[in-house]
DNA sequence: CCGGACGCCTGTCGGC
DNA sequence: TGCCGACAGGCGTCCG
C-alpha cells in the first residue's frame, strides 16, 4: 500500500528519474487513453504541447512542472501515479492513461490506477497558476522555518498536524511525513497549533526537513527504475518510525504505536515520546 | 477567516 | 474459497 503513494520524496525522485530524459526534448504529441483523471485532461491540452520544447523540469509541493516553450505542464501523481520513460511503441498497460510522445522515440508515460492525479496546461508564469498560486513555502528552502510556523500558527486552534498539512501553510506535506516529522520532533499531533512554542517550532522544522532529506537521498537509489519496463518507478522503501506501525512498540521509548483520526486521515504516534 | 466534512477512485485486506 | 464491505489517501470544494 505505501508503495503507491508518491508524496514530496517520491514526486523529488520522480522529477530527477526523468529529467535527464526530457530535458531539451520536443514532444510530438499527446496521446490520452484516458482523460477523466482527478479533472479531465482537456482536450485542447493536445494542440498545446504538441511540438514545443522542454525547456526545464521542477517540483512546486507534489507538483511536477514541465516547463515547455511557450508554458507549463502541471502535472500531480495524486495517490497512486507513476511515471516511466520508454520506448514509444511499448504497448500500454492497465491504468498506463497518458503518454507524451518525444522526439527522441520515447515517451513518458503517465500510470495511474486510482485517477487521482492531474494534468493542466498553464501559461506563464506558472506561478499564477490557480493551483500554485496560494502554495506556502517549500519546506526544503532555507526561507521556510520554525519562526514561520510559529507565526503563522499563533490563534489557531486545529491541530499541529492539520496544521503542517495544510498546503498554505506549508507545501507538499503529506499524511505519512506530518507523522514522522511529529514523532521525530516530539510533538503530539493533537496539539492545537496555537499552543505551541516558538522552539518546538524551531524542532519541527529541522525534523520535517531532514525527514524528507533522508527519504529523497534514499530515492536517489530507485532513479534507474524509471527506464526500466517493470519497473517500480521512484518508489523506495521508507524507513517510517511510526507511520503504518500502530501497536508496535515506538522505536525510541518502546511504549506501543497509537494509531487515531484526525480529520479523516490515520495519524499515528507515540503516547509517551510525543507531548 | 477558520475548521471540519465530503467525494473522487480502485487495489487490498479482513471477516464471514 | 469466494464475496463484500471497509479502508487507504491528496486536495479542491462546500458548508456552518
Amino acid at each position: 500500500m505505501l508503495r503507491d503513494m508518491p508524496e514530496l520524496p517520491e514526486v523529488e525522485t520522480s522529477l530527477r528519474g526523468i529529467a535527464p530524459h526530457l530535458a531539451n526534448r520536443r514532444i510530438l504529441k499527446l496521446a490520452a487513453r484516458e482523460r477523466r483523471l482527478r479533472w479531465p485532461v482537456p482536450t485542447t491540452l493536445d494542440a498545446a504541447v504538441a511540438g514545443q520544447r522542454v525547456t526545464a523540469l521542477r517540483r512546486r509541493a507534489k507538483y511536477l512542472l514541465l516547463e515547455l516553450e511557450q508554458g507549463s505542464l502541471i502535472l500531480h501523481l495524486g495517490m497512486s501515479g507513476s511515471l516511466r520513460v520508454l520506448p514509444a511503441s511499448t504497448p500500454p498497460g492497465p491504468h498506463d492513461h497518458i503518454d507524451l510522445v518525444l522526439d527522441d522515440g520515447h515517451c513518458l508515460r503517465l500510470r495511474d490506477p486510482r485517477r487521482f492525479g492531474s494534468l493542466h496546461w498553464a501559461q506563464p508564469p506558472v506561478e499564477s497558476h490557480p493551483l500554485l498560486r496560494h502554495l506556502g513555502p517549500e519546506p526544503l528552502s532555507p526561507g521556510f522555518n520554525g519562526a514561520h510556523l510559529y507565526r503563522l500558527s499563533r490563534g489557531r486552534r486545529a491541530s499541529v498536524k492539520a496544521f503542517i498539512m495544510d498546503s498554505h501553510i506549508l507545501a507538499g506535506i503529506g499524511n505519512i511525513y506530518a507523522s514522522e516529522a511529529l514523532h521525530r520532533a516530539g510533538i503530539h499531533p493533537h496539539r492545537p497549533a496555537g499552543r505551541i512554542a516558538l522552539p518546538r517550532y524551531e524542532r519541527l522544522a529541522a525534523a520535517i526537513k531532514s525527514v524528507l532529506s533522508a527519504a529523497i537521498a534514499e530515492g536517489g537509489t530507485s532513479l534507474r527504475n524509471f527506464v526500466q519496463e517493470d519497473g517500480n518507478p521512484g518508489y523506495f522503501t521508507r524507513a517510517l518510525r511510526v507511520y503504518g506501525r500502530a501497536g508496535l512498540p515506538c522505536l525510541g521509548c518502546g511504549a506501543p504505536v497509537r494509531q487515531r483520526r484526525i480529520g479523516q486521515r490515520s495519524s499515528f504516534y507515540c503516547p509517551r515520546c510525543q507531548r
